[in-house]
DNA sequence: CGTGTAAGGAATTCTGACACG
DNA sequence: CGTGTAAGGAATTCTGACACG
């Protein structure tokens, strides 16, 4: 339990300028699109950003987007419906569970 | 390929202020464990140590160690003994393609 | 031996803004 | 709309050293 739950990868831990060189964005459009609501790092107490692997993961696809002279309005919404199946996904885990607590009750 | 290879555990990219709030260790204390060879932090261009979550895992493990009144060089000669298995895991992998590999050129 | 701290400097990050298109 | 940049300030990190035990 703990910090130490799932993978690493959604641990906000990385600062910018190594997500700049991770990515090849500048700090400028990496913040840009945190404006526009297409990622959400973390702060620390005294206010500096820390993104994850799938933050920098998220970033790239952004950036391949805009080549392709999408939107970030666009993007936004392509990134949430990839999300939605992933709380659904939970969601029916958490379904599953019940029906198969259910299937010991009968 | 790339640096996309692996999973993201052995990828320095985190700053010892933030490894410091993981651990719970000082800074001091983290830089003090690499001045004896425990860890093996990178370096960003301008001299910034970067840190990975294994590197983490084995700060933890090191604050263990030492709570038990093990001594650095005991805990070097103990990690070194760890290390060790994993690059003969990487050979017997290596073996076992090969093998594989003749099984069709027979 | 392992860790705290003050010291001075260098590198990083932040925000709001002007600019271009 | 997406991105570059100069501006000033705040926060981070670095090294070498003195200290205690």
């Amino acid at each position: 339990m703990g910090w130490n739950d799932g993978s690493y990868k959604d641990k906000k831990v990385i600062s910018i300028g190594t997500v700049s060189e991770l990515t090849g964005l500048s700090e400028r459009q990496i913040r840009y699109y945190e404006e526009r609501k297409l990622i959400y790092p973390e702060r620390s107490k005294t206010g500096i950003r820390k993104y994850s692997f799938l933050d920098i993961e998220t970033l790239i696809e952004i950036a391949n987007q805009l080549e392709e002279g999408v939107g970030t309005n666009e993007i936004r919404k392509e990134l949430k419906r990839r999300e939605q199946p992933l709380t659904n996904k939970e969601v029916r885990n958490s379904l599953l569970k019940g029906q198969f607590n259910a299937q010991f009750k009968v």
